[in-house]
DNA sequence: CAAACGACCTTTGTATACAAAATTAAAAAT
DNA sequence: ATTTTTAATTTTGTATACAAAGGTCGTTTG
C-alpha cells in the first residue's frame, strides 16, 4: 500500500492507524500480546526468553524490552532476576478491566458532551447511521471511529491512559458475539444522543454503562471460546 | 536495616514499601522519573542514552529498559530511531492526571464502602486519627495508609491502576503545602463517614473531590517551586 | 528416609560490539 | 548568499559475549 492510497481511502479516519513501524520490540509485544490475549498463552507459564528470542528469530535485546513493556501493561509479572510469568486474567479482571474503561471513557463522555463542536457532533451522527445501517462491512472499524471522536477531544493524559487501557484487554472479539450489535447500536444511540443534549452527566452515566457491559459481553465470548479452559 | 527489624516498627503497613531491590534498569526509572517530576529535565530535552548511561555508571541496556517504562508512563515520548524526549507535562496534564486519579480511585472508595470489613474500617478510622491529630512526625505516611487501607479492597486490575497513576505524577509534594493538611484531614473525614455509612455514591463522590482538590494544590505548589519557569 | 549440602547446568542481567538510520558538517551548485 | 547534495559523524537499534544469580540433581549426613 503505498502513502497516496490514503487519500483515496473511503475510511479515512474510520480505522486505527496501520502503527507507524517501530523496532522489533513493538512486534514481539503484538506477538505475545496476542499469544497472552487468545489463550495460547496460559496465566502461570514462564516466558524462556531465548526460547521466545530464537522461535521469532531476534537476539534478547528487543525481547527483553518487549517484557518489559507487557509487565507494565499487567499481562507479565516481572520478577526480577527469575524472569516473567504470564499473569492472572480471570472474569474478574475483565469485568474490572471494563469497569476502568468505563470511568475513564465516562469522564471522556462527559467532557465530549461540553466540549464537542456541532460539525464533530455531526460527524459522530454520521458513523452512528451507518452503524445502525449495518450494512458496512466493516462494523469494527466504525465502532472504533465512534468512540475516536468521542476520545479525541478529551485532555492528554486521559486519552493517553484510553490508549493504554485498549491495549491490554481482549478486543475486537466480543464484536462478533451474537446480538452485540444490537446492543451497541442502542448504546451509541443513548450516548448520541446525552452528547446531542449537551448532558454531561448522562453521556458519562451511559459510556459506563456501555463498557459495563461490553465487559460483560467479552467475558461471555471468552468463555463460551474455552479461553478458561483446562 | 535487617529484615528482622520490621517486626518492631510500629509504623508497620503504614509505609510505602521499600522497593525490594530489582535491577539496574529500576534505578534509572527512579532518578529519571524524579529528575522530570522536579523540573531539572524539561519537557523537550532529548535523552542521550550514552551520556545516561555514562552519567550512572551503567551500559545503555538498563537505560533502554528504563527508557521504555518511562514511556508507557507516559513521561517520555518514544520516537523510533530517534530517541527519547521528555514528554510535556502542563498544569493541564496535572490536573486532568488527578481527575483520572479521581474517577479510578473514586471508584475504590465505592467499592470499598460496599467491602470493607469492620475490623478494616476500625484500623482506617484508627490511622485518621492519628491523622486529625497532626502530632505524628509522617503525616505523608498516614495519609498514604489511609489510601491503602482503601485501595487495596479494590479488585487486582483496579488496583494496577491505581499504582501506575500514582507512580507516574508529582507526588508527595503538595502535601507540604501551606494548609494541606487541615484540607485533607476533612476530606479524609467525609470520606470515612461515607464508608461507615456505607454509602458508595457518596464514598465517590467524596474521593473524586479530594484528588481533584489535590491536582490544584500540586500544581500550585509546583507552580510556586518554579516548575514552569524558563 | 528426609533434610541439607554442593557441584553442575540453565537463565537472567549487564556490558560490549556491530550495523543502520539520523544528524551534522562540508562542499557544490544555483 | 542561499539552497541542495553529499560525505562524515553521531546515535540508535540489534546482536553477541560475559558474569552472576537461580535452579537442578545427585550425594552426603543426621
Amino acid at each position: 500500500m503505498t502513502e497516496l492510497a490514503v487519500f483515496g481511502d473511503p475510511y479515512q479516519g474510520t480505522r486505527p492507524p496501520t502503527r507507524r513501524r517501530g523496532g522489533l520490540a513493538d512486534d514481539v509485544v503484538l506477538y505475545v500480546r496476542e499469544q497472552i490475549l487468545t489463550g495460547a498463552l496460559k496465566p502461570g507459564t514462564k516466558i524462556d526468553q531465548e526460547a521466545l528470542a530464537a522461535a521469532l528469530d531476534v537476539s534478547r535485546s528487543p525481547i527483553r524490552e518487549a517484557l518489559v513493556i507487557l509487565g507494565q501493561e499487567g499481562l507479565l509479572d516481572l520478577i526480577p532476576r527469575r524472569g516473567a510469568v504470564v499473569a492472572d486474567l480471570t472474569p474478574e479482571d475483565i469485568v474490572d478491566h471494563y469497569e476502568l474503561f468505563g470511568v475513564v471513557g465516562g469522564r471522556a463522555a462527559a467532557i465530549a458532551a461540553d466540549t464537542l463542536g456541532e460539525d464533530e457532533i455531526e460527524q459522530l451522527r454520521a458513523i452512528h447511521e451507518r452503524f445502525v445501517d449495518g450494512t458496512s462491512d466493516d462494523l469494527s472499524a466504525l465502532n472504533w471511529a465512534f468512540h475516536r471522536i468521542i476520545n479525541r477531544t478529551a485532555p492528554r493524559r486521559t486519552r493517553w491512559l484510553l490508549r493504554l487501557l485498549e491495549r491490554s484487554v481482549p478486543a475486537d472479539y466480543y464484536e462478533f458475539t451474537d446480538g452485540w450489535d444490537a446492543q451497541a447500536v442502542q448504546h451509541h444511540a443513548a450516548i448520541l444522543e446525552a452528547i446531542v443534549d449537551r448532558d454531561p452527566d448522562e453521556a458519562r452515566r451511559r459510556m459506563e454503562h456501555h463498557l459495563h457491559e461490553s465487559g460483560v459481553a467479552a467475558v461471555a465470548h471468552l468463555e463460551r471460546q474455552g479461553f478458561w479452559e483446562d
